[in-house]
DNA sequence: TTGAAAGCGTTACCAA
DNA sequence: TTGGTAACGCTTTCAA
């Protein structure tokens, strides 16, 4: 059923139907509910083609997944990030579209969405450092929001979470309990957010006069065999540390394994901080024990970068909007005071 | 850049430009090149809503996601199998649009993407026992693959694992070891996969004439938490099992912390087989016991789907191809004997 | 308040 | 081998 059919029917001007059914106010009362009715029981929807033809604009946003992060991105953190946000688009007639790339032709994917004019917007996601993808956007003049923040580049829309303050926090807590050796087990330094929780755990040592020892900090890929891996590393260290802080729950999961292969009790003989941007997948009021954790809603980030990219494209031109959330701190049960150790 | 602004520049009709883009035999080599060649050097694209109206197709593919399962699909499972199927996709010029949708909505979703005409097909997952949702698409005439059965009817094309025979497997291995009670924890057992898993399990014991219990047989949504409250309950019976069988690796997680708490070691004292679609965390060669676990790649199975899809989106009337995966078996180190117990 | 017609950027048909 | 033109299905301008 397309307009022309429809308005066939009624034996009115397609002008006329396409008034009524787009709540034009000069269609009268009359002619719009006979419209609206032959409508529903038709169930006419306007083509999506020849609508985003006709008004320049496509109603679709569109995400970016390098495949090099097959093992990063499409993970329960991207889950809950894309289904926060097409719930929004959902309700204003948006919709979503996903391209996979390979990791070094990002920029030109983006250059090809815009001129195939298919999407109106993009969200961007795992920023760099001076990450180019922010200049190319730019440059092309479509509309974009970044989920995480660029060093180098200040006027951009974004959303954010405190990575900075969640791993300082984190730290001092464990800090507080009077643990003196805390390794840092992190994700992919490349990348902004690491980066900056990176300079939260430092700072919180710095705060206290501690000497840094970068033998205790790592960083990778954050996966289970990752956490795993270095876990056995420090336990095996001639000065081990006492206390560890964490960048995802699944490398926490591997380093709870390797503290259990060598007999050390969670929050006894070792405490560990989990920092997640999601923890979808344990439920709330879970009966797990977080250990200690800062939480950040990824599916919250999500939604409101969906909310602001919506509003740019509608009213472009505005001054950036940036948003850093606050990490939650979860305190659970097994983060004890720090162990007598050498 | 547009098709007209770029057969001005070339002083050609557009038609011409335009079939020399598509490949048309009929262009005379000499101005293919220079359409080429200017092509490349203005970036031009073709507009996808433009083109999708003249052909009739839009290139894109659909994923209906519903609400209720935000902690069952955008898991690394789903992130799999879309990223598996996104390659293909790519690579024949397809994109991908996810919609997310009430889970009681589902069936008017798919008949409104067909009535905007803005798929060319979809993919539909994690089907019930006679999902309803086959026989609309079915009705609409909207070409689909299914992830997955649906018990009930049969003509429709679909990728699925062997679950009956991965589970009948799985237990049998722990027969093999001296088993005698084993449980079963099992994902919602109103989807179709998870019935064929239990089938499995059922099926394995009868064969050797043991007797069902089901107080010992469980199931739920797939999370840490229901594999932990699970397997801390079967430990407190009195005849407790000495074995289980479980339907993903984020409730062994669960179920191995319940383990652990009650000083159990797994392979000495309680032994489990796992069976997961993705395994996706865990990089090949990693040290992590796997314990035994029975894994099925839903990358593969993601691929498959669009494959399928894309060919019979090409030339429909096909036959419907049904593929059933093998689950690999992967033995690893932790599972032992059946214990002594009573 | 309604309608005719132009236009959006392609592809595809028919002539030349 | 090339080009003019209709057609895809809608929105929007202009007239009535």
């Amino acid at each position: 059923m397309n307009l022309k059919e429809l308005s066939q029917i009624l034996g009115i001007s397609q002008t006329t139907v396409s008034r009524a059914l787009n709540g034009y106010p000069e269609v009268s009362e009359k002619t719009r509910a006979l419209v609206n009715a032959a409508a529903t029981q038709y169930n006419y929807q306007p083509n999506t083609k020849a609508r985003g033809l006709a008004t320049g604009k496509s109603k679709m946003i569109g995400y970016v997944l390098p495949k090099a992060s097959q093992n990063e991105m499409p993970n329960p953190v991207f889950g809950d990030f894309i289904a926060g946000a097409a719930q929004t688009y959902g309700k204003q007639g948006y919709d979503t579209t996903i391209t996979l790339t390979e990791n070094d032709k990002q920029a030109e994917t983006y250059r090809n969405l815009h001129a195939k004019r298919s999407v109106d917007g993009v969200i961007m996601q795992a920023p760099k450092e001076n990450d180019e993808r922010i200049s190319i956007l730019k440059k092309l003049g479509l509309p974009f929001v970044v989920h995480g923040r660029s060093t180098g580049s200040n006027d951009y829309h974004f959303v954010d979470v405190n990575n900075t303050h969640a791993f300082a926090r984190a730290t001092n807590f464990l800090l507080d309990l009077g643990h003196r050796r805390v390794a840092l087990i992190n994700g992919d330094e490349n990348l902004d957010f690491a980066i900056r929780r990176r300079h939260g755990y430092l700072q919180a040592l710095e705060d206290r006069g501690l000497e840094i020892d970068t033998g205790i900090m790592f960083s990778s890929e954050m996966t289970e065999e990752f956490g795993y891996r270095t876990m056995t590393k420090l336990l095996t260290m001639q000065s081990r540390p006492t206390a560890a802080v964490l960048s995802s729950y699944i490398m926490a999961i591997g380093a709870r394994r390797a503290l259990g292969e060598n007999g050390l009790r969670i929050g006894k003989d070792f405490s560990i901080v989990i920092h997640d941007d999601a923890l979808s997948y344990l439920p709330n009021g879970s009966t797990h024990p977080v250990f200690t954790a800062t939480r950040s809603s990824v599916g919250e980030a999500g939604r409101l970068c969906a909310e602001i990219l919506l509003d740019i494209i509608q009213n472009p031109e505005q001054k950036p909007r940036q948003i850093i959330l606050e990490a939650e701190l979860v305190v659970g049960s097994s983060t004890g005071p720090a162990p007598k150790h050498d």
